[in-house]
DNA sequence: GTCTATAGATTGATAGAC
DNA sequence: GTCTATCAATCTATAGAC
């Protein structure tokens, strides 16, 4: 049981900073500093700092996205054995549980979560860039599968609709710890089953508003 | 009609500039060379990158958050004398609506859009806190006002919920001319006046789900 | 009020010894 | 693979002439 290696120690140190701090706030002195290794390692190991980010993106978006595609597909093939349109609620779930599942399951995953809630209206190129990369397909699959799930709403609302619901869940993940403006008798504190229960409730009722 | 003064420039200036590349991003040499003024005249007339930051909020902030109040408490002034709860639209109307006015009324207002929708989670706190400190007051009383609208709902879902609202319209306010992936079918281009409508009957669908 | 010039610190990246 | 040392560029901020 060694300690971890050099390389998943800078990806480590790199996922806390870039998601508490921001990617261009985050310096690469920061990141060895915490992961405690050598300025040049980052260097020898990743090449850059954007070739960093995008290292960390993929270690936790890929399989997760994987799964994300997975449970979508399931729930469309169910729908079609069944002969009639999914639930939109099950589509949406689909896509939100795993992150959250993800979010609540290890240490250290809520940073990676900031990390991912501020991604796609990041005013940094690189950071949203390199993360629509890795949405892309999941975001077309799960466009699609509210189409079949709505199919009584144009492609233009549903498409609206599911910027909105991004901007709920990218907000959800941004949020957590972070609340500064509690209203008198609301405690910030949410179990984690809850908050996605909520969440999924509110995104589902607004996509299927009238 | 002269051009407008140096600190009205360099105020344009930094306004697109944080708006479009973040507070982090964006040097004071960007901002006075768009300004077209020296570079030591933010010093003179803000102080620091901070203060011009707040004097950026400040201008935009000030009157956009006294027209949402005012509009926060005639919905709940004219509720209260017609004897029933207020509809949560109309409070969610007033909260909204100000501010996507704004934002398709003057050119260079998605700049500052875009820098709001951001605020809320920032990873730099230097921004997070001056916008809190701008939307605390109207956030507790369109917090009070949706208590008041939907009684049947405990203080905590109406909170997270509001939670969930807030994401929306944020991320609402970031994407304009930024999207990226765009499935089959499906325009990018959108009547401010429609996108507002729809915006609302989502997160009052929302806030109003069972 | 506006300018030049520069201080003083920090950044990402790399060359080259071990 | 890991290290020291350093380069070249950039940053915010300010002193002081005009």
């Amino acid at each position: 049981m060694s300690q971890p290696d050099t390389k998943s120690r800078i990806l480590d140190a790199a996922e806390g900073l870039f998601g508490s701090d921001g990617f261009h706030a985050t310096s690469l002195r920061a990141i060895t500093s915490r992961a405690g290794v050598n300025l040049a390692a980052v260097s020898y190991h990743f090449g850059s700092k954007e070739a960093l980010l995008e290292a960390v993106f993929e270690r936790r978006l890929i399989p997760l996205n994987a799964l994300r595609l997975q449970r979508l597909n399931r729930v469309l093939a169910e729908a079609r054995v069944a002969a009639h349109p999914p639930a939109a609620r099950e589509v949406l779930r689909a896509f939100i549980e795993p992150m959250l599942e993800f979010r609540a399951s290890e240490p250290g995953a809520d940073a990676f979560s900031a990390l991912i809630g501020r991604a796609l209206a990041d005013a940094d190129e690189t950071v949203r860039a390199a993360f629509l990369r890795h949405i892309q397909p999941v975001f077309l699959q799960l466009f699609e599968g509210l189409v079949e799930a709505l199919p009584e709403q144009s492609r233009e609302q549903l498409f609206w609709r599911l910027q909105f619901t991004l901007g709920s869940v990218s907000h959800t993940l941004c949020m957590a710890g972070r609340l500064r403006i509690l209203p008198p008798g609301v405690d910030q504190g949410c179990d984690p089953e809850i908050l996605s229960t909520e969440l999924l409730s509110f995104v589902t009722a607004g996509m299927e508003a009238p």
